[in-house]
DNA sequence: TCACGTCTCTACCATTTGGTAGACAGATCT
DNA sequence: AGATCTGTCTACCAAATGGTAGAGACGTGA
């Protein structure tokens, strides 16, 4: 591979389309077509369209570990403060790249090759959360629960806020800046109450 | 129609699908092997694939509905309790229906007219729990924020939990009886947190 | 210049898809 | 009995899908 250009616009328009549209419903053509190219040439890249799956699903792991690894050694001791940093962190992309959170989420929908592909990258990060919120609950500085369920609890609520902007719509919310900044003001007030040792 | 029985079997076997594998990647030969039938039958009581979407979104609108306003108008004042029984309510459907939370959380992947479709259905009762809460808010019962936007939080923290059980044993999780159990305790905890008055 | 590697393309192909037309069996009505 | 209605089926079809084979354009090193 000497010119990666094609390869990566192809990467990043998949990831765009399997986040926003779902995997299953976007074809070669779909993707080809938005990059400007034909099939041929996304098959070129990527030896077949599950090996292109994988490759995205790389992609956005490696986008949202960078993000996250980030924030989770930001600034601060205080625990809260430092949720709300990943917080921040993770809806940042809900703002930039809709698609990110999008794509993560249809995991589910994947067979099992793909899932364990997906697992393996995001794992990782995944324990250092567990982990550290572990730890600051046995220090009495976070409401004392279990800690996995509470990063599941944690990860479901910011990303479904990101990722079903439709249901939000239906709830009578406006999809503009504004309501962004709005949603993002409130999804911290929501987490920071629901850490608070009690 | 007069024998509606195959009819209501397509209508719960899609709805399976659908909600569990993604609508756009079934196929109506998929929902007629399921049934035990062939796809034309499929096509004699739907006379389109988008139709049977559409009657597929109304039956877990109605399955949904049901059980939501159950709870809603359930015992006691305290607001605490009441939002408890409603979570409850709608997380019974991710022990006894995975489905149906996963086909409602897929309206982000239809077209506009399906959208629409289910956004009326589900309008009566979005309604009445955002002007529920934000009057228990008045009163300070609850803590004060945007109503609108909280409802959505909760939703996305509930249907999340119930719609990605595979992020959560990414988590660590274990997905059997106990689990589930755990699961709802936690989430009741971490709701009743995020909205204890200040 | 010429052989070779890189990249994108056209030409196909078998399978699957949503959908139409109409045959056939059983029940019901007259 | 004959006609009609109901429900499922077989037989197709055109379009779309993932994928193969291989041609041609372009640059680079010998």
């Amino acid at each position: 591979m000497v010119n990666g250009s094609t390869r990566i616009r192809i990467l990043d328009t998949a990831l765009d389309l399997f986040g926003t549209r779902g995997v299953g419903t976007i074809s070669l053509d779909d993707i080809a077509d938005a990059v400007g190219v034909r099939k041929q040439t996304v098959l070129y890249w990527f030896k077949s369209r599950s090996g292109l799956i994988d490759a995205v699903l790389d992609h956005a792991a490696d986008e949202l570990l960078v993000v996250v690894e980030a924030a989770i050694r930001s600034q601060g001791d205080e625990p809260l403060d430092r949720v709300d940093a990943v917080v921040c962190a993770v809806f940042r992309p809900v703002v930039r790249r809709p698609a990110l959170l999008g794509l993560i989420r249809e995991v589910t929908r994947l067979d099992e090759s793909h899932i364990n592909h997906l697992r393996g990258r995001l794992l990782i990060v995944v324990e250092r959360c567990v982990s550290y919120l572990k730890s600051e609950m046995e220090k009495g500085r976070l409401r004392t629960c279990d800690p996995v369920v509470l990063a599941g609890l944690l990860y479901s609520t910011v990303s479904g806020t990101g990722t079903e902007p439709i249901v939000l719509e239906t709830f009578g919310w406006e999809p503009n800046a504004a309501g962004l900044r709005q949603v993002r003001r409130e999804l911290r007030g929501f987490v920071r109450a629901a850490l608070q040792p009690n």
